[in-house]
DNA sequence: GTCTATATGTTGATAGAC
DNA sequence: GTCTATCAACATATAGAC
Protein backbone atom coordinates (compact mmCIF):
# COMPACT_ATOMS: atom_id res chain seq x y z
CA UNK A 1 0.00 0.00 0.00
CA UNK A 2 0.97 3.42 -0.63
CA UNK A 3 0.39 4.69 2.96
CA UNK A 4 2.71 2.01 4.08
CA UNK A 5 5.94 2.89 1.35
CA UNK A 6 5.19 6.35 2.95
CA UNK A 7 5.24 5.63 6.22
CA UNK A 8 8.52 3.29 5.67
CA UNK A 9 10.35 6.43 4.17
CA UNK A 10 9.08 8.34 6.65
CA UNK A 11 10.71 5.49 9.69
CA UNK A 12 13.94 5.75 7.85
CA UNK A 13 14.10 10.30 8.09
CA UNK A 14 13.43 10.08 11.71
CA UNK A 15 15.81 7.27 12.17
CA UNK A 16 18.90 8.78 10.36
CA UNK A 17 17.98 12.28 10.74
CA UNK A 18 15.93 13.03 14.32
CA UNK A 19 12.24 13.19 14.83
CA UNK A 20 12.18 17.10 14.31
CA UNK A 21 13.71 16.55 10.43
CA UNK A 22 10.81 14.79 9.15
CA UNK A 23 8.88 17.26 6.17
CA UNK A 24 6.42 16.76 3.70
CA UNK A 25 8.68 17.36 0.78
CA UNK A 26 10.76 15.08 2.12
CA UNK A 27 9.06 11.91 2.12
CA UNK A 28 7.74 13.11 -1.10
CA UNK A 29 10.78 12.51 -3.03
CA UNK A 30 11.86 9.73 -1.60
CA UNK A 31 8.52 8.77 -3.09
CA UNK A 32 9.16 10.21 -6.62
CA UNK A 33 6.11 12.33 -5.80
CA UNK A 34 5.04 16.01 -5.54
CA UNK A 35 4.51 17.04 -1.69
CA UNK A 36 0.54 17.90 -2.34
CA UNK A 37 0.15 14.30 -3.65
CA UNK A 38 0.66 12.69 -0.16
CA UNK A 39 -1.94 15.13 1.03
CA UNK A 40 -4.53 12.46 -0.13
CA UNK A 41 -3.24 9.95 2.05
CA UNK A 42 -2.11 12.28 5.20
CA UNK A 43 -4.13 15.07 6.53
CA UNK A 44 -1.24 16.73 7.53
CA UNK A 45 2.48 16.41 8.66
CA UNK A 46 0.95 15.87 12.53
CA UNK A 47 -1.08 13.07 10.47
CA UNK A 48 1.87 11.35 9.35
CA UNK A 49 3.56 11.15 12.96
CA UNK A 50 0.21 10.13 14.37
CA UNK A 51 0.49 7.34 11.76
CA UNK A 52 4.44 6.50 13.32
CA UNK A 53 2.78 6.70 16.42
CA UNK A 54 0.11 4.39 16.33
CA UNK A 55 3.10 1.97 14.06
CA UNK A 56 5.46 2.58 16.54
CA UNK A 57 3.29 1.58 19.83
CA UNK A 58 2.18 -1.48 17.63
CA UNK A 59 5.67 -3.14 16.71
CA UNK A 60 6.73 -2.11 20.41
CA UNK A 61 3.71 -4.37 21.50
CA UNK A 62 4.74 -7.10 19.21
CA UNK A 63 7.95 -7.31 19.78
CA UNK A 64 7.35 -6.93 24.12
CA UNK A 65 4.55 -10.22 23.40
CA UNK A 66 7.04 -12.09 21.41
CA UNK A 67 10.29 -11.31 23.98
CA UNK A 68 7.70 -12.55 27.00
CA UNK A 69 5.36 -15.22 25.50
CA UNK A 70 6.97 -17.95 27.12
CA UNK A 71 6.43 -15.51 30.38
CA UNK A 72 3.74 -15.83 33.33
CA UNK A 73 2.52 -13.04 35.11
CA UNK A 74 4.92 -11.61 37.63
CA UNK A 75 8.46 -10.44 38.52
CA UNK A 76 9.98 -12.52 35.71
CA UNK A 77 8.12 -10.96 33.05
CA UNK A 78 7.74 -7.32 34.38
CA UNK A 79 11.57 -7.63 33.98
CA UNK A 80 11.82 -9.42 30.33
CA UNK A 81 9.45 -6.51 29.47
CA UNK A 82 10.96 -3.94 30.39
CA UNK A 83 14.72 -5.06 28.67
CA UNK A 84 12.83 -6.16 25.57
CA UNK A 85 11.31 -2.36 25.76
CA UNK A 86 14.56 -0.91 25.83
CA UNK A 87 16.45 -2.93 23.08
CA UNK A 88 13.88 -2.22 20.65
CA UNK A 89 14.02 1.61 22.02
CA UNK A 90 17.75 1.22 20.97
CA UNK A 91 17.25 -0.22 18.10
CA UNK A 92 14.34 2.25 16.79
CA UNK A 93 15.46 5.71 18.12
CA UNK A 94 13.42 7.75 16.08
CA UNK A 95 10.15 5.95 16.85
CA UNK A 96 11.23 5.43 20.38
CA UNK A 97 11.65 9.03 20.92
CA UNK A 98 8.06 9.59 19.42
CA UNK A 99 6.97 7.55 21.76
CA UNK A 100 8.13 8.47 25.03
CA UNK A 101 9.42 12.21 24.73
CA UNK A 102 7.18 14.90 23.38
CA UNK A 103 10.03 16.41 20.60
CA UNK A 104 7.43 17.58 18.23
CA UNK A 105 6.04 21.08 19.10
CA UNK A 106 2.19 20.91 19.21
CA UNK A 107 1.53 17.24 18.54
CA UNK A 108 -0.38 15.00 20.81
CA UNK A 109 -1.47 11.58 19.59
CA UNK A 110 -5.29 11.02 19.05
CA UNK A 111 -6.24 9.33 22.13
CA UNK A 112 -7.03 5.98 20.52
CA UNK A 113 -3.45 5.84 19.85
CA UNK A 114 -2.51 5.98 22.85
CA UNK A 115 -4.96 3.26 24.19
CA UNK A 116 -2.84 0.93 22.25
CA UNK A 117 0.13 1.31 24.33
CA UNK A 118 -1.66 1.87 27.88
CA UNK A 119 -2.97 -1.79 27.69
CA UNK A 120 1.11 -3.11 27.78
CA UNK A 121 1.70 -0.58 30.49
CA UNK A 122 -1.25 -1.81 32.14
CA UNK A 123 -0.14 -5.52 31.71
CA UNK A 124 3.04 -4.45 33.65
CA UNK A 125 1.18 -2.50 36.29
CA UNK A 126 -0.63 -6.05 36.96
CA UNK A 127 2.81 -7.99 36.68
CA UNK A 128 3.91 -5.92 39.49
CA UNK A 129 1.24 -6.73 41.70
CA UNK A 130 1.20 -10.39 40.94
CA UNK A 131 4.90 -10.23 42.06
CA UNK A 132 3.95 -8.91 45.14
CA UNK A 133 1.28 -11.37 45.89
CA UNK A 134 3.12 -13.92 45.23
CA UNK A 135 5.63 -12.70 47.42
CA UNK A 136 8.50 -11.74 44.94
CA UNK A 137 8.50 -8.59 46.22
CA UNK A 138 7.33 -6.78 49.54
CA UNK A 139 3.75 -5.98 49.64
CA UNK A 140 4.17 -2.68 49.58
CA UNK A 141 5.80 -2.56 46.28
CA UNK A 142 2.46 -2.91 44.94
CA UNK A 143 1.60 1.27 44.79
CA UNK A 144 1.42 3.04 41.55
CA UNK A 145 4.23 5.24 43.00
CA UNK A 146 6.82 2.21 42.84
CA UNK A 147 5.53 1.23 39.60
CA UNK A 148 6.23 4.85 38.34
CA UNK A 149 9.86 4.49 40.27
CA UNK A 150 10.66 1.73 38.05
CA UNK A 151 9.62 3.21 34.83
CA UNK A 152 11.66 5.89 35.37
CA UNK A 153 14.65 4.29 36.13
CA UNK A 154 14.40 1.99 32.51
CA UNK A 155 13.19 5.44 30.79
CA UNK A 156 16.46 6.89 32.39
CA UNK A 157 18.62 5.03 31.15
CA UNK A 158 17.13 4.83 27.77
CA UNK A 159 16.82 8.45 27.28
CA UNK A 160 20.29 8.47 28.26
CA UNK A 161 21.61 5.92 25.88
CA UNK A 162 19.71 7.86 22.73
CA UNK A 163 21.00 11.40 23.68
CA UNK A 164 24.46 10.43 24.59
CA UNK A 165 25.40 7.68 22.31
CA UNK A 166 23.04 6.52 20.23
CA UNK A 167 24.85 3.73 18.03
CA UNK A 168 25.68 2.09 20.50
CA UNK A 169 23.98 -1.42 20.93
CA UNK A 170 21.50 -2.41 23.88
CA UNK A 171 24.35 -5.02 24.74
CA UNK A 172 27.40 -2.36 24.36
CA UNK A 173 25.73 0.91 25.19
CA UNK A 174 27.12 2.44 28.31
CA UNK A 175 24.06 3.29 30.08
CA UNK A 176 21.62 0.13 28.92
CA UNK A 177 24.51 -2.12 29.43
CA UNK A 178 23.69 -1.41 33.14
CA UNK A 179 20.18 -2.56 32.92
CA UNK A 180 20.51 -5.61 34.98
CA UNK A 181 22.03 -4.07 37.78
CA UNK A 182 19.32 -1.14 37.87
CA UNK A 183 16.41 -3.75 38.02
CA UNK A 184 18.44 -5.77 40.23
CA UNK A 185 18.58 -2.61 42.60
CA UNK A 186 15.07 -2.39 42.31
CA UNK A 187 14.55 -5.75 43.03
CA UNK A 188 16.37 -5.24 46.37
CA UNK A 189 15.16 -2.60 47.47
CA UNK A 190 11.29 -4.15 47.50
CA UNK A 191 12.46 -7.62 47.97
CA UNK A 192 9.84 -9.20 50.35
CA UNK A 193 11.31 -8.68 54.59
CA UNK A 194 13.07 -12.35 55.55
CA UNK A 195 10.48 -12.42 58.65
CA UNK B 1 21.77 44.39 26.33
CA UNK B 2 20.25 43.48 22.76
CA UNK B 3 21.42 40.43 22.65
CA UNK B 4 20.34 39.59 26.35
CA UNK B 5 16.52 40.73 25.56
CA UNK B 6 16.48 38.55 22.42
CA UNK B 7 17.68 35.29 24.46
CA UNK B 8 15.04 36.19 27.09
CA UNK B 9 12.52 36.73 25.04
CA UNK B 10 13.48 33.16 23.05
CA UNK B 11 13.83 31.58 26.51
CA UNK B 12 10.50 32.52 27.12
CA UNK B 13 9.17 30.88 24.00
CA UNK B 14 10.79 27.88 24.51
CA UNK B 15 9.67 27.81 27.85
CA UNK B 16 5.99 28.18 26.85
CA UNK B 17 5.88 26.30 23.25
CA UNK B 18 8.58 23.57 23.62
CA UNK B 19 12.06 23.91 22.51
CA UNK B 20 11.16 23.20 18.90
CA UNK B 21 8.65 26.17 18.29
CA UNK B 22 11.49 28.73 18.32
CA UNK B 23 12.06 30.73 15.24
CA UNK B 24 13.85 33.46 14.16
CA UNK B 25 10.44 35.20 13.11
CA UNK B 26 9.03 34.75 16.68
CA UNK B 27 12.11 36.10 18.51
CA UNK B 28 12.20 39.28 16.04
CA UNK B 29 8.03 39.76 16.59
CA UNK B 30 8.62 39.71 20.22
CA UNK B 31 11.13 42.95 19.88
CA UNK B 32 9.39 44.58 17.35
CA UNK B 33 11.74 43.85 14.93
CA UNK B 34 12.20 42.36 11.44
CA UNK B 35 13.44 38.92 11.26
CA UNK B 36 16.66 39.82 9.02
CA UNK B 37 17.47 42.49 11.90
CA UNK B 38 18.38 39.62 14.27
CA UNK B 39 21.29 38.54 11.97
CA UNK B 40 22.95 41.08 13.35
CA UNK B 41 22.93 39.21 16.68
CA UNK B 42 23.18 35.96 16.18
CA UNK B 43 24.55 33.89 13.19
CA UNK B 44 21.30 31.67 12.62
CA UNK B 45 18.81 30.35 14.56
CA UNK B 46 21.10 27.79 15.37
CA UNK B 47 23.74 30.32 17.33
CA UNK B 48 20.61 31.45 19.77
CA UNK B 49 20.14 28.02 20.65
CA UNK B 50 24.20 27.82 21.37
CA UNK B 51 23.66 31.30 23.75
CA UNK B 52 20.47 29.41 25.49
CA UNK B 53 22.41 26.26 25.38
CA UNK B 54 25.39 28.72 27.59
CA UNK B 55 23.20 30.78 29.16
CA UNK B 56 20.91 27.08 30.76
CA UNK B 57 24.26 25.77 31.59
CA UNK B 58 25.27 29.08 33.40
CA UNK B 59 22.02 29.38 35.70
CA UNK B 60 21.73 25.70 36.27
CA UNK B 61 26.12 26.12 37.17
CA UNK B 62 25.15 29.65 39.81
CA UNK B 63 21.31 26.98 40.81
CA UNK B 64 23.42 24.00 42.13
CA UNK B 65 26.41 25.91 43.56
CA UNK B 66 23.53 27.92 45.70
CA UNK B 67 21.94 25.21 46.92
CA UNK B 68 25.45 23.57 47.93
CA UNK B 69 27.30 25.91 49.41
CA UNK B 70 27.15 25.07 52.83
CA UNK B 71 28.17 21.22 51.93
CA UNK B 72 31.62 19.70 52.23
CA UNK B 73 32.30 17.36 49.51
CA UNK B 74 30.79 14.23 49.42
CA UNK B 75 27.55 11.96 49.60
CA UNK B 76 25.35 14.90 50.94
CA UNK B 77 26.85 16.89 47.96
CA UNK B 78 25.80 14.64 45.91
CA UNK B 79 22.47 13.84 46.58
CA UNK B 80 21.95 17.60 47.10
CA UNK B 81 22.87 18.36 43.70
CA UNK B 82 20.94 16.02 42.20
CA UNK B 83 17.62 17.54 43.94
CA UNK B 84 18.92 21.25 43.10
CA UNK B 85 19.33 19.90 39.69
CA UNK B 86 15.90 18.32 39.47
CA UNK B 87 13.86 21.30 40.78
CA UNK B 88 15.98 24.09 38.33
CA UNK B 89 15.01 21.60 35.63
CA UNK B 90 11.20 21.40 36.53
CA UNK B 91 11.41 25.55 36.96
CA UNK B 92 13.15 25.64 33.47
CA UNK B 93 11.98 22.89 31.57
CA UNK B 94 12.67 24.47 28.27
CA UNK B 95 16.07 25.17 28.81
CA UNK B 96 16.13 21.78 30.94
CA UNK B 97 15.14 20.02 27.46
CA UNK B 98 17.61 21.93 25.59
CA UNK B 99 20.87 21.31 27.84
CA UNK B 100 19.61 17.43 28.62
CA UNK B 101 17.85 15.46 25.13
CA UNK B 102 18.87 15.95 21.71
CA UNK B 103 15.59 18.10 20.44
CA UNK B 104 16.99 19.98 17.77
CA UNK B 105 18.00 18.04 14.64
CA UNK B 106 21.48 19.04 13.87
CA UNK B 107 21.99 21.10 16.69
CA UNK B 108 25.33 20.68 18.89
CA UNK B 109 26.81 23.19 21.08
CA UNK B 110 30.15 24.67 20.64
CA UNK B 111 32.45 22.49 22.49
CA UNK B 112 33.44 25.20 24.80
CA UNK B 113 30.08 25.36 26.26
CA UNK B 114 29.82 22.17 26.52
CA UNK B 115 32.68 22.05 28.80
CA UNK B 116 30.84 25.03 31.37
CA UNK B 117 28.48 21.99 32.71
CA UNK B 118 31.13 19.44 32.48
CA UNK B 119 32.93 20.97 35.40
CA UNK B 120 29.71 20.22 37.35
CA UNK B 121 29.65 16.83 36.64
CA UNK B 122 33.13 15.96 37.44
CA UNK B 123 32.17 17.61 41.08
CA UNK B 124 29.76 15.62 41.20
CA UNK B 125 31.59 12.53 39.89
CA UNK B 126 34.47 13.16 42.45
CA UNK B 127 31.75 13.74 45.30
CA UNK B 128 31.32 9.78 44.60
CA UNK B 129 34.91 8.99 45.16
CA UNK B 130 34.63 10.88 48.47
CA UNK B 131 31.43 9.37 49.33
CA UNK B 132 33.09 6.14 48.94
CA UNK B 133 36.27 6.90 50.31
CA UNK B 134 34.97 8.02 53.45
CA UNK B 135 32.76 5.28 53.62
CA UNK B 136 29.28 6.40 53.32
CA UNK B 137 29.33 4.27 50.54
CA UNK B 138 31.03 0.93 50.03
CA UNK B 139 34.29 0.75 48.13
CA UNK B 140 32.93 -0.24 44.85
CA UNK B 141 30.66 2.37 44.67
CA UNK B 142 33.65 5.07 43.00
CA UNK B 143 32.86 3.83 39.54
CA UNK B 144 32.08 5.53 36.32
CA UNK B 145 29.48 2.64 36.01
CA UNK B 146 27.62 3.19 39.31
CA UNK B 147 28.12 7.18 38.34
CA UNK B 148 26.09 6.77 35.17
CA UNK B 149 23.90 4.37 36.82
CA UNK B 150 23.02 7.35 39.48
CA UNK B 151 22.72 10.30 37.00
CA UNK B 152 20.23 7.18 35.02
CA UNK B 153 17.92 7.53 37.42
CA UNK B 154 17.55 11.48 38.24
CA UNK B 155 17.09 11.95 34.61
CA UNK B 156 14.42 9.10 34.16
CA UNK B 157 12.49 10.96 36.67
CA UNK B 158 13.16 14.48 35.68
CA UNK B 159 12.72 13.53 31.86
CA UNK B 160 9.45 11.33 32.67
CA UNK B 161 7.66 14.53 34.77
CA UNK B 162 8.71 16.96 32.02
CA UNK B 163 6.89 14.42 29.27
CA UNK B 164 4.00 13.62 31.68
CA UNK B 165 3.17 16.01 33.86
CA UNK B 166 4.96 18.93 33.00
CA UNK B 167 3.11 21.79 34.68
CA UNK B 168 3.53 20.37 38.25
CA UNK B 169 6.09 21.58 41.03
CA UNK B 170 8.80 19.47 41.66
CA UNK B 171 7.15 18.59 45.53
CA UNK B 172 4.21 17.49 43.83
CA UNK B 173 5.27 15.85 40.78
CA UNK B 174 4.04 12.68 40.11
CA UNK B 175 8.00 11.87 39.51
CA UNK B 176 9.86 14.28 40.76
CA UNK B 177 8.33 13.47 44.47
CA UNK B 178 9.81 10.28 44.50
CA UNK B 179 13.13 11.79 44.14
CA UNK B 180 14.31 11.12 48.02
CA UNK B 181 12.82 7.77 47.82
CA UNK B 182 15.24 6.97 45.19
CA UNK B 183 17.86 8.82 46.12
CA UNK B 184 17.85 6.35 48.77
CA UNK B 185 17.46 2.86 47.45
CA UNK B 186 20.80 3.99 45.69
CA UNK B 187 22.36 4.66 48.76
CA UNK B 188 21.28 1.71 50.26
CA UNK B 189 22.00 -0.47 47.34
CA UNK B 190 25.95 0.72 47.44
CA UNK B 191 25.80 1.15 51.19
CA UNK B 192 29.28 -0.18 52.75
CA UNK B 193 28.68 -3.79 54.12
CA UNK B 194 28.50 -3.48 57.69
CA UNK B 195 31.57 -6.00 58.14
C1' DG C 1 -9.20 7.59 -7.24
C1' DT C 2 -4.61 9.21 -8.10
C1' DC C 3 -1.88 12.45 -9.34
C1' DT C 4 -0.14 17.28 -11.33
C1' DA C 5 -0.27 22.11 -11.38
C1' DT C 6 -0.62 25.91 -8.95
C1' DA C 7 -1.20 29.12 -5.11
C1' DT C 8 -0.69 31.14 -0.28
C1' DG C 9 1.70 32.08 3.69
C1' DT C 10 5.82 31.21 6.61
C1' DT C 11 10.36 30.02 7.41
C1' DG C 12 15.87 30.66 7.47
C1' DA C 13 18.98 33.34 5.31
C1' DT C 14 21.69 36.97 2.39
C1' DA C 15 22.53 41.41 0.02
C1' DG C 16 22.31 45.99 0.10
C1' DA C 17 19.88 50.68 0.87
C1' DC C 18 19.31 54.29 4.43
C1' DG D 1 21.38 49.16 13.38
C1' DT D 2 17.48 48.56 11.14
C1' DC D 3 15.26 48.27 7.21
C1' DT D 4 13.51 46.49 2.31
C1' DA D 5 14.04 43.27 -1.15
C1' DT D 6 14.80 38.86 -2.33
C1' DC D 7 15.52 33.85 -2.44
C1' DA D 8 14.81 28.83 -1.71
C1' DA D 9 12.42 25.55 0.95
C1' DC D 10 8.72 24.56 3.68
C1' DA D 11 3.42 23.14 5.16
C1' DT D 12 -0.82 23.50 3.47
C1' DA D 13 -4.70 23.90 0.32
C1' DT D 14 -7.50 23.75 -3.94
C1' DA D 15 -8.54 23.02 -8.76
C1' DG D 16 -8.54 20.03 -12.25
C1' DA D 17 -6.24 16.56 -15.70
C1' DC D 18 -6.32 11.62 -16.52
Amino acid sequence: MTVNEALDHAERIITERGVGALTVAEIARAMGMRPPSLYKYFSSLHGVYDELFARGNKRLVSHVDDATQSYQPGLDRLLESTRAIMRWSILNPGLASLLFWRPIPGFQPRAETHAIAETMVQRSRADLSVAAQKGSLAPNADSDEVFRLFTAISAGLCSQQLANEPQATYETGLFTSLTDEALDMFVQRYAPSPS
